[in-house]
DNA sequence: TCAGACGGGACC
DNA sequence: GTCCCGTCTGAA
């Protein structure tokens, strides 16, 4: 019997998406496990990359074809099985249920294995790639031939192949070595007959030499690798002598001790273990004072793991917070699910809760609370926040409660980090991970409880693949690890209210604000009322005169402007020239602290000229539209003493800032926070009275059938920030259109009857739930190309559904170019599907045919991106 | 004659 | 994607 496994290799290539076979060679056999990363040698070359073992097999050595020491699959399918080199790990990397996760993303999402893997991988492990120079047997031999026995250190033999040009020696003719090719031999025979290819960088024509030397078979190339595990270890300083003998120590051996090295000392006296580089900053000392005093013997130096947990320490008081009813009623329906699949009993709690509280209402009380529930049960908890809200403010309340065993996960921790919160989670070490969405696949041994806040979010959906979804995701490893799912919003989506609504999920609903004070009145302001009166500012009179009062009474306000339907934009009123991005299909944004556009998609900036470029008259060139730093601008001149914070994209870019904004907000270092989407999520001030949203429409006119929802949700979430504590809070909301329900469900808080309304526009036009939406995107530099392929793809599309019965092609659109016609250069042309008529699964296999299976037919030179379900349509 | 560029194909 | 290999081209 021989064993066999196929693997999944770490090939960011479609064309090597498959399983391929290796064999387990003996020794390797028991070592190795479904799961496990190995490393194998791959194409012509052998070069050796990572792979995943996906499953393990056996084949009966006696059905070897006779005479031949081919196995059966190997002559059915005319290939040579290589050998597994190497298993990477002492444990395998995934479980069955990582793997089954992973072929159901695959799956789901049409997206490659590699790409799913990526995702459950703990980072920081990395196998590197070089290849190996070796001189040859026949090179050497070749030289002993004519210099006698010959090794490779002699010194001796070296001189004569170096100089034997100069001594015209006959022999060298038979070596034949030009020059240059004769100085890369003695490199590497100096480094004992191999070398790493890029320790020969630094030669002139180095690819050019290797070719050479290697057709004259005098060098052999190797790929090699190492595997690399980011481990790293702080040195952990400590006295090497009780403390109350150091002074006689140091006077009996007569030992000088510097002055910084005695602050080290009586530091090391006060705090007994101390890293290092936490010593060093703290007495703002060098490494060699200490490094002398360790000579010394009067310290010691330990090596210790190092989990890169941030640096400070964390209130720890546990201030406990009594629930009021809808809050403990909450909550024990959620603990009992938790208990409940511990026994493994009932069935029922696999649906999810859905949380539906008004802002304001504590939900977060309920999440801790249930987590404080798993903790006490052994069980560990995720709690999925927006990216956006996972603020220093957030992770402290968290922290505050639990402490250590709080972990923080998101995409913006370098490689080493997220590494060390995998190992940390390993260990047992963490138990609760605060994170965005990808802390989902955080390796938890015995998860009870996933928690998912403000599920409604558009970040919740990956845009990169695996284009994946959070909330689907964490219902399926709800189901498979029979984990309690809390999905928790104020506005949840009408998607997913149609499911909780229809018995999928298990609706649980808080209704009063914990403070039991009443929502904030919205008031809504007609803007065209605003421009009958002669104004034509952002601010109609009514905001501005609350504005004026709330500042006059020590209150604070947010502004709220959502600027994405409706950028700022440059344009030639003369001839009507815009100036746009010249790799994007994409307005430039107007900036004036740089006076440059700069488009908001690719970041490139671009010169604003004078003179249009397309009319070439001069002074025409306008600046419209609304962004924050004109509004900023605008609102100073109205009321000339007001402070003012902008929160957007320029101002938080850079680490800390955001944080820096918020907490000088909070206290109350000026009397308005002005600023974009970042605002509206879960940001919890005590002084805020008003709360202004400066164009609730702007997004209502946008082309995609979720507008109506973000609207509503948008107006309902700023609304929230106001009255949180004690002070009663008020909402001003222009707009241009105030007879939208939309808007009107909004001004009364009425999810409800947002909802109805907007389920049967839904259900009208045949958008989700009652539908799914495939996408499929082609984008590519050569326009040609684009549009060619995507002919192809809608006629191979079109002749596949035929010829599955499928006359009625009502469900397919496009091609068409894409809202966002380029980006990056690439030109970008879709087609849609619905799977009204069809059923979702013929559909994606379809597509998986056409797009994965026979991907040969598309060019090269153009991507092909799916998305199922896409949450943004640009 | 041979670098160097280019394109196609396979990857177990 | 990436590597390898075969083929072509242009300059010495």
């Amino acid at each position: 019997m021989e064993k066999y496994a196929k693997v999944i290799v770490r090939n960011n290539s479609i064309y090597t998406d498959n399983l391929f076979t290796y064999r387990i060679p003996e020794e390797l056999e028991g070592k190795i496990d479904v799961g496990c990363r190995v490393s194998v040698p791959f194409g012509k070359g052998n070069k050796f990359i990572e792979a995943f073992i996906f499953e393990i097999f056996e084949e009966d050595t006696t059905s070897l074809i006779e005479g031949k020491n081919e196995s059966i699959a190997e002559v059915k399918n005319n290939i040579k099985i290589k050998n597994i080199t190497e298993v990477l790990d002492k444990e395998p990397m995934f479980d069955v249920l990582d793997l089954n996760l992973i072929n159901w993303m695959k799956n789901r999402y049409l997206c490659t294995y590699i790409e799913c893997i990526n995702l459950l991988y703990p980072k920081g492990y990395k196998l590197e790639n070089y290849r190996k120079i070796s001189i040859t047997d026949e090179f050497i031999k070749k030289v002993e031939n004519i210099y006698g026995s010959f090794k490779l250190n002699d010194l001796s033999v070296i001189r004569k192949i170096l100089f034997s040009k100069d001594e015209k020696d006959e022999k060298d003719e038979e070596v034949s070595l030009k020059d240059d090719e004769r100085d890369v031999i003695v490199e590497i025979i100096n480094n004992k007959g191999e070398i790493r290819e890029d320790k020969l960088r630094k030669f002139e024509n180095i690819d050019n030499i290797i070719t050479r030397l290697k057709n004259k078979g005098y060098i052999d190339l190797n790929w090699e690798y190492s595997d690399k595990e980011n481990k790293k270890e702080i040195t952990i300083v400590s006295l090497n002598i009780p403390k109350e003998e150091i002074d006689d120590f140091i006077n009996e051996n007569k030992i000088r001790i510097g002055k910084a090295q005695n602050r080290i000392i009586e530091f090391l006296k006060l705090n007994e273990d101390v890293d290092i580089i936490d010593l060093e900053k703290i007495l703002s000392i060098s490494k060699s004072s200490i490094d002398s005093l360790e000579k010394k013997a009067i310290i010691k130096f330990r090596k210790e793991p190092y989990f890169r947990k941030p640096r400070y320490s964390y209130i720890e008081k546990k201030k406990k917070i009594v629930l009021n009813e809808e809050q403990s009623f909450a909550t024990n329906k959620i603990i009992k699910a938790i208990d409940s699949n511990l026994d493994g009993s009932i069935d029922e709690i696999k649906k999810p809760f859905v949380l539906k509280g008004v802002t304001g209402s504590g939900k977060t009380e309920v999440y801790l609370e249930v987590l404080e529930h798993a903790l006490s049960k052994n069980l560990s908890g995720i709690f999925l926040v927006p990216e956006i809200s996972l603020t220093p403010q957030m992770i402290t309340r968290v922290k505050s409660r639990f402490g250590s065993v709080v972990g923080v996960f998101h995409s913006k921790l370098s490689q080493g980090q997220k590494h060390d919160v995998y190992e940390a989670i390993r260990r047992g070490e963490v138990k609760i991970l605060v994170g965005a969405r990808s802390a989902l696949f955080a390796p938890f041994k015995n998860l009870g409880v996933i928690i998912i806040d403000e599920f409604h979010e558009h970040s919740y959906k990956s845009e990169s693949n695996p284009k994946y979804n959070a909330i689907e995701v964490a219902r399926y490893i709800s189901l498979k690890k029979n984990v309690a799912l809390v999905l928790g919003s104020a506005t949840p989506s009408v998607e997913q209210y149609y499911h909780a609504k229809s018995g999928d999920y298990e609706l649980i609903e808080i209704n009063t604000r914990a403070n039991h004070k009443e929502m904030p009145k919205i008031e809504v302001v007609d803007m065209r009322k605003e421009i009958d009166r002669g104004n034509i500012s952002m601010f109609s009179h009514r905001l501005i005169s609350e504005l004026r009062n709330c500042i006059k009474n020590n209150n604070q306000a947010i502004l709220f402007l959502n600027r994405r339907g409706y950028a700022n934009f440059v344009s030639c009123k003369k001839c009507g020239y815009v100036f746009k991005c010249d790799c994007c299909d994409i307005s430039l944004t107007y900036h004036k602290n740089l006076h440059k556009g700069v488009c908001h998609y690719c970041g490139r900036e671009k010169q604003i000229t004078n003179v249009c470029p397309e009319c070439k008259q001069k002074g025409f060139i306008e600046i419209s539209g609304t962004g924050t730093q004109k509004i900023e601008e605008e609102l100073m001149q109205l009321i000339p003493n007001i402070s003012i914070l902008r929160m957007d994209k320029d101002t938080t870019s850079k680490k800390g800032e955001l944080e820096k904004i918020l907490s000088d907000f909070k206290n109350h270092k000026s009397d308005v926070l002005l600023g974009t989407q970042m605002l509206s999520k879960g940001l919890d001030f005590e002084n805020v009275t008003l709360v202004g949203i400066l164009s609730a429409d702007m997004l209502l006119n946008f082309p995609d059938y979720k507008s109506y929802e973000n609207t509503f949700q948008q107006i309902v979430q700023v609304a929230g920030r106001a009255g949180r504590a004690e002070k009663e809070g008020k909402v001003i909301l222009q707009t241009y259109e105030t007879d939208h329900y939309c808007i009107k469900k909004a001004q009364s808080y009425d999810f409800e009857g947002f909802y109805n309304e907007d389920i049967k526009i839904r259900q009208a036009f045949g958008y989700p739930p009652f539908n799914n939406i495939m996408r499929v995107v082609i984008s590519g530099k050569n326009l040609d190309s684009v549009r060619k392929n995507i002919v192809l793809l809608k006629n191979s599309l079109e002749y596949l559904f035929k010829a599955k019965g499928i006359d009625d092609l009502g469900f397919l659109f496009g091609p068409n170019v894409c809202s966002i016609g380029k980006i990056n250069s690439k030109y970008r042309w879709q087609i849609l599907m619905k799977d009204s008529t069809v059923k979702l699964n013929l559909l994606k296999g379809i597509i998986k045919y056409v797009v994965i299976t026979k991907r040969d037919m598309f060019s090269k030179d153009v991507t092909i991106s799916i998305d199922v379900n896409p949450e943004n349509m640009l």
